[in-house]
Order: C-alpha cells, then structure tokens, then sequence
RNA sequence: GCCGACGUAGCCCAACGGCAGAGGCACGACGUUUAGGUCGUCGUCAGUGAGAGUUCGAAUCUCUCCGUCGGCACCA
C-alpha cells in the first residue's frame, strides 16, 4: 500500500490537468481509500452523525434491516443488506428526515450451544465475541447505526422484557400449555414449530427427518390473528410473492361443518365433519375418521377392532416422512392405497339423502385440521378417488366433467347432477350457497372458514434461549414468575452434554424453587423459547430501548412505527415476518404497544442471495468470498458500489460476475475528477451543457433511488463521470456527483467534499439536490422518424416542439420524402418531440 | 400437479408501448509508460428463448410452448 502511494503520478497525465482551477497540488494523490475510511468512519462513530433522539424534530423515517444472528465476521450476505440499509439511512437524511437505523444482534439460538458442547466454553463470551468481530466488520463497510440502542437478545434486560410479554400473554389467554404430537428433530435435540419442518418432512436448520412426539409444550395463540394476519397482508408495501407465501401458509378455506349421526347407534351418536364442498355431498359414499379421532373406538365393530388397532398402530410409528412417502397416487397402485386406511364397521347417515354409508379410517386424513373426519365424494376429490378405487367404494359424480373429460375426480366448475334439489345449478358457487343455506336452516350444520395455520409452539429443549417464567407447582399448578421476579436467568455453571435434554433441567438448582404463590416447593420450567420470540418485537424495543419500566413506550413506539423500510433476506419470508406481525397485533391489544400500529413492516424489500458460481455460498461449502479482502483491496465504497451495481436488489446475484475493479475504477476517476486531476475545466460552451446534464442526472437518480433501481443509478453516475472526463468539469457537476454518490459510497464523498469546501464541512450534512426541470431540460433534442415503423431519420429538434411542427419537420426531411416516394401518408402519428412515425 | 417470477451481445445487466444499448466485465487497437500495471482514446459482438396475436409501432401487453428459479402440495 506505501508503494501505491508514493508511486509516481504519470507526467502526461499531469499535464492535461494544468488548467485546473483546483489549485494544483505539486504532490498528486492517487486514491487510497484505506485511511480515508478509517478517517471517516472514526469520525461518524466519534461524533454520533447518526444517533437520533425520540425528540427531533425532524419528519421521523425509520429503516431497519434485519438484525442479525451473530456468526462472526460479515460475509458477503451481510454486506449486501447493510449497504441498501445504510444507502436509505444517509439518502433519507439528506432528504431532511430524523433517521431510525439501529442495529442489534440475534445472539441466542442454536450455533453458540452447539460450539459449547463441543468445547465447554459457555455460549456468553463465545457470543459476544462472535459479536464484536461481526460489529467492526459492519463498521468497516462504513455502515451507520444509532449504537446507543443496540440491542443483544441475550442481554438480561431484553430478556426481562421477553419474560415480562410471556407474562402479559399467559394472562390474556395467548399463551398456554397443552400436550400435543409436536415435531421433534433429533438432529436438534430439541422440538421445532411447523413453520421449521420443510415439504420433505426435514428439519429446516439440520437437515435430519423430523419425528413427531406427544408432549407438553407451550404455544401462542397466532391463530386468533388467522383473518387480520391474512386481511392486513392487502394494505403492506411488501413484494407480492411474500405475501403470496404467507397466504398459502395461513391458508383459509371456506366451507361447512354439519353432523353425520351414526346408523343404528342408541345414543344418536353423531360424527362432524368439515368440508369446503358441501355441494358435493350427494355423492358421498363414504366417511373418514383421522386415526387418532376420539370417537375411533367408539366406531369400531368387534369384527373389524383387530384390523382397526393394527391400523392404528401402524400410523402411529409412521414418521412424517414415511406418511409423506406413501403420497403416490400413481404408481404405488391399489395394493398401497388399501394400505391407507380400514373400515370401522359403523356407517353414517348423509343428511342430504339419508342413505347409510361406510365409515373408514384412512391416514391422509388429519387430526390437526377441521374436525378430524370428512365425507368423502371420490368424483370430485383425488384423494377421495384413489382410496375409493383401492376399497372398491362407489363413485357418484355431482359435477357434470366437461365433454370429453379424461381424468378421475373432477374439480372444476360444471353444472350440478345427481344432487336433487341442487340439480339445474350451473355452477359450483351458488350450489355452494345454497347448500350451506339449507343446512343451516335444517339445524343441521353451518357456514365455517378454516385456517391451514397452527398454533406456534415455543418450547425448545435448549439452553442458549430465554428461559420460559413459569414455575409448576404441586398445589398451584402453572404459576407465572410474578413480573418483579424477572429475569429468569439460566445459571451459567451447567454442564453442556447432548442428551436430548436442556441443561438445565439437570441443574437441581435452578430446577428446584419455590412458589411463588404458596411458599411451597415447586419445580422451574426448564424449557426456553423460540428465538423467533426474541425477533417478533425488537424493532419495538429499538424505539425506546433505554425503558427500564416496560418493554418500550408506547408513545415512542408510535412516533418511529411503523417500519418506513424493513430489509432483510427471503429466506424469513414467512417464519420472522409472521411472527413480528403476530406479536405487533397482540402488543397493541394488550396495550403495550400504540392501538394504531397493527402492521410493523409498512414497506419490505428482501434482497436476493449471493452466491458464488451457481450455488450458494455458505461455509459449509468453502465458497465464501471474504468481505475483509475485498475491502482490504479494494476499499469499503468499491465493495458497496460493487454490491449495488451487481444487478436488480431483488435478484441473486452471483459474486463471479461481480466486477468489483469497474466500481473501483470509476471512484478513482472519482477521485481525479473532483481534485481537477483527470480534466480541465469545461469551456464557457461546454459549462452549461456539463450544468444541464447535472440537473437531468439529479431528476435521474433520485427517482432510481425511490425505485431501488441501484444498478442503473450507478450506471447513470458512470456516465456523469464519463461525461465530464470527456467535457470537462464544472464545479456544480462536481457537486452534484458527490452529492448523489455520498449515499452510496459515503468515504470518498465525504473526503473530496471536505477537500473542496474546507475542514469541518460534510457532504452528508448538504440536503439532496432538487432537479430544476428547466435548467435539466437540453435544448435540442433528437427526434426519430420513422415510415411504417421504420426508421428512416433523426432529427435535432427544439424539445417545445408541437404536434405539427413535429410533422412538418419529419416531412421536410429528404431520407423521408424518398421513402415516401411522392405520396401522402395515410396516417401520422406524432409524439413530439421524440419521435413522428408515418403510415403508408 | 398448482401458483408465481425470470429468459436481451462471450458474461453481468439497461431500455416504465416509441432509435434494442446506459453502464460494467472480458477481448482488441492506439496513446501514455523503461516495462508491467495504472490512466486515456477508440473499437469488436445480439435483434430480445420459440411461435401466434393486439397495435401505426412490441424486449415491453395477451395466448400457447420450451427452459431456469422459487413457493405450495394429503389442509378435506
């Protein structure tokens, strides 16, 4: 690097850059952006340029990207996000706004535990030095954060906070214990939400098949916000296929619940079922339990009871994976569709026609969603179909298939047969209706909506977590730690052994306590919870993370709520997003946080991957590109300008076709530019062009800005730059490159602007330039003519032109009138001042 | 299987119904340079995955097909 510096300055070079009128120093400085960096980014973080206080009065914008889980130095994943973080942190600033841009670290979860069983060092200071390697590696992309409030989800104080809402929930009915079959991942060791086991039936961390267990756990009642988490999803400035993910994951369906009584049963026992068809329950021809449905045994005749508890059994050792498995509709044929289910030998009557039919047991009905039992109308159900075609059930078609129709169940829309009164209807909808109607006016069922979302279960069976404040007691039963009490703190002297248990349900200390109610003797839950509780509200807390009294003010809250622009990966497209938006609807029903923000994200952006030669890069694999080389070679505003000019923000990119040397170049020419060492002043005739391309350039970026077009808004200052080696500088062009570069590549900015106005002056203090469109507008313009589409001319025109001097001008042209050949043109379209296209 | 995005020079990408090329990489020539590098100037390369339609005009809108990627997929 000392070379580089002292290297000599080409002589011609020089020479050219005589008639500057920066005074020309007679040491010329090649650009090294290392101790400018480190001048800056001192600077920034010595003098708070970006701490905001609650009260400023400026017009409040608040961006977040998602804080992150802390694994050390940044990679390349990091970089990119920060870089569109801190580009809106300084452009939004610039525009006169009081910025919210904090940052925190997601420092509980599963790495740091693992690193503990591994070495015996405890999670703590193997966290919080994975975080201070993380924090100097984000500030030295010359990130800015307002680090008076960072928050550490370990931190005591933060998870007083998550206890304190545990609290609130518990109460309120929010949270609550129930034993269920749950989704264990031995890999793990510990239970997972639904929302963490993949299609495949895998666990989406380790990798390893998930199993399911019955146990206690706790879970939040997310499926009382089922409808608003699907409704407000409408209203959210949010990339349409996140929100089209979570509408498939919250999953409504409309249809009705009605009774199926039994045939012959003396106590007119009656089975309810669930169906979104109810049009289609002429054609009916049977009944299905899910093998766990309470009333199993109840149904099950003496003949088949050997069949039925064999079956039974069967399904229970199933993994999800082996039920997965036996999803072959097509090859498997009718030996392994029989092998799906059993017939009970009771049968239920249909209400619609009062004909007994069969009750089976089959395992691709499910406990867990609607009543646990459906009627089964094989003609318009595929699944229905290949369990009727393997038992030899009858099939009656209520929808007439269009003509020719090949296939087995027919979903579509068609008119109504073999269904009685609902004959003649013409299509599925209103036959629909009006079945519900009947059943509802007959008592015998209702309208009913369904939701494919869960409850989510928060108990993990890990240490390294925030410890759920409950105590169990003998004579109390479940007793909340009382709020005074909180923190529970997890000991730190537990032995870490990967026994599928937490260590600290060996720790008898911890374990053994006292009521908190009576005195006596009771038992600690030895669970801690999800870390997604810790990120559903730390955008909360950053709002007012100094409260020792509550989580945060709400006043706070409402002043930087909602998020103006969250960032973060598409890979939380639905488990972060969801959760935060759950616990922001419960918050303000609680009243912790403002009724009037039900929505915490009002714009989301999530930026693509970056991968490395087709794949992506993980340390798993050995791909990863090192920021810290890049930057060491390269600088910090090469490496951003490199990220930003990589592509669309939205789409992956790949770092092999990053050309990190263009960005690096052109902030060079930057560089020698903005010192008066890479061209001469422009002329008097060139200046106000050079000033006008200026302006059109301020209109260009700052809309590209507003679009997250980040690629061609470097591309676009390329040019300018181009523009001006070409035909010289002016001070006002050199201004305004390093205005609208300062957002983007905030080091060299800020050092050329304090080189060109003097000590203590800051590029990122000046307000966002503002186009004047006068001035932006040039003073000819070339319009295209074309004949029949076809170009035939281009002409310098005056951009005020109208339609028909436009017209005029494009029929003078002689290229023109040859190709019209003398006569007239039917029509003329004319677009002045761009373009006059005539038609033959 | 269903839903959704995306297919443009050798590569990454622009073009918000109006000249297919803004920018970068790579490559080449020339200049600067003792040389390499740096720097500067200039240049090479596609007709937009395929087909049909709408339009005065389509990379852009519509339809079909092909390919890539992503999501969902026993949810009754």
């Amino acid at each position: 690097m000392v070379e580089l510096v002292s290297a000599p300055f080409s002589g011609g070079v020089r020479s050219i850059g005589t008639v500057t009128a920066e005074p020309a120093a007679d040491t010329t400085e090649l650009y090294d952006p290392g101790p400018v960096e480190a001048k800056w980014q001192r600077r920034w973080r010595d003098e708070g340029t970006y701490d905001v206080d609650n009260d400023d009065p400026r017009p409040p914008f608040y961006v977040l990207s998602m804080y992150p889980y802390p694994s050390g130095r940044a990679h390349m994943g990091h970089v990119r996000n920060y870089t569109f973080g801190d580009l809106i942190t300084r452009h939004r600033t610039m525009q006169g706004h009081a910025v919210l841009s904090p940052m925190g670290f997601d420092s509980f979860g599963l790495p740091a535990e693992n690193a503990a069983i591994k070495t015996g060092l405890h999670p703590r200071p193997f966290t919080d030095a994975r975080i201070d390697e993380l924090k100097s590696s984000i500030e030295r992309i010359g990130a800015v954060y307002d680090w008076r409030r960072e928050i550490r989800s370990h931190d005591p104080e933060y998870i007083r906070w998550n206890q304190v809402i545990f609290q609130r929930f518990l109460a309120a009915g929010l949270a609550y214990r129930r034993n269920a079959p749950v989704n264990w991942c031995p890999g793990c060791q510990t239970v997972l939400a639904n929302e963490q086991v993949l299609a495949d039936g895998t666990c989406e961390r380790s990798g390893d098949p998930v199993s399911k267990r019955d146990l206690e756990q706790w879970f939040f009642a997310i499926t009382n916000y089922a409808e608003e988490l699907l409704d407000e999803l409408d209203g959210l400035e949010w990339p349409e296929r996140v929100k089209t993910m979570q509408r498939n994951w919250i999953g409504r369906s409309e249809g009705a619940e009605f009774d199926l009584v039994v045939a012959d049963h003396p106590d007119k026992l009656a089975i309810r079922i669930y169906t979104t068809r109810p049009d289609t329950s002429f054609g009916m021809t049977y009944a299905v339990l899910a093998p766990e449905h309470p009333l199993v045994a109840e149904l099950t005749s003496d003949e088949q009871r050997a069949a039925v508890e064999d079956f039974v059994a069967r399904v229970a050792t199933k993994s999800e994976i082996e039920r997965l498995a036996s999803e072959d509709h097509s090859a498997a044929g009718a030996a392994a569709a029989s092998d799906r289910g059993v017939f009970t030998g009771s049968y239920v009557l249909n209400p619609f026609n009062g004909r007994p039919v069969p009750v089976y047991l089959a395992d691709y009905v499910l406990m867990g969603y609607g009543t646990g039992a459906i009627m089964a109308v094989p003609a318009e159900d595929q699944r229905d179909w290949d369990f009727a075609k393997a038992h030899r059930l009858p099939v009656v078609r209520t929808v007439q298939p269009p003509e020719g129709w090949q296939g087995e169940a027919y979903t579509g829309d068609g008119p109504k047969i073999n269904s009685e009164w609902l004959d003649g209807i013409t299509d599925v909808a209103t036959a629909k209706a009006k079945a519900i109607e009947w059943l509802e006016e007959q008592g015998l069922g209702q309208r009913k909506v369904n939701y494919r979302l869960r409850d989510w279960l928060v108990s993990r069976q890990r240490y390294w977590g925030c410890p759920i404040p409950v105590v169990y007691c003998p004579t109390d039963g479940i007793v909340a730690v009382p709020e005074d009490q909180l923190p529970v703190l997890a000991p730190d002297e537990v032995e870490f052994r990967p026994s599928g248990e937490s260590p600290l349900k060996a720790h008898a200390g911890f374990r053994h306590t006292t009521c908190p109610t009576c005195g006596g003797p009771a038992e600690r839950e030895t669970d801690t919870m999800d870390t997604f509780v810790d990120s559903s509200w730390y955008f909360l807390r950053f709002c007012d993370p100094w409260s020792k009294e509550r989580p945060f003010d709400p006043g706070a809250a409402e002043r930087w709520m909602p998020v103006d622009q969250y960032i973060g990966g598409i890979e939380h497209a639905i488990l972060h997003l969801l959760y935060a938006r759950f616990y922001t609807k419960a918050l303000a029903d609680l009243g912790m946080a403002p009724a009037s923000v039900r929505e915490p994200f009002r714009r989301l952006f999530t930026q693509g991957m970056v991968r490395l030669g087709g794949t992506r890069m993980s340390k798993s694999k050995g791909n990863l590109v090192a920021p810290e080389d890049m930057v060491a070679a390269y600088g910090a505003d090469a490496l951003r300008l490199a990220h930003l000019f990589a592509g669309p923000p939205a789409d992956d990119v790949d770092w092999e076709t990053v050309g990190i040397e263009g960005t690096s170049r052109f902030l060079k020419r930057v560089w020698r530019l903005a010192l008066g060492e890479a061209a001469p002043p422009a002329s008097p005739d060139a200046a106000p062009q050079v000033d006008r391309a200026a302006h059109r350039l301020v209109a260009r970026v700052t809309d590209e800005f507003e679009r997250w077009s980040y690629n061609t808004a470097v591309a676009a200052l390329m040019e300018f730059a181009n523009l001006l080696q070409r035909e010289g500088t002016t001070d006002f062009a050199v201004d305004t490159l390093l205005l609208l570069l300062a957002p983007m590549a905030p080091h060299i900015s800020a050092e050329l602007w304090e080189r060109r106005h003097g000590a203590g002056t800051h590029v990122h203090a000046q307000r966002w330039p503002v186009a004047d469109p006068a001035l932006a507008r040039a003073d000819r313009v070339t319009m295209v003519v074309q004949v029949n589409g076809k170009v035939k001319d281009r002409i310098e025109v005056d951009p005020e032109i109208d339609e028909a001097g436009a017209e005029a001008v494009a029929l003078a042209s002689p290229s023109v009138r040859e190709a019209l050949d003398d006569a007239h043109p039917k029509r003329v379209i004319a677009r002045p001042p761009r373009l006059v296209n005539l038609v033959m």
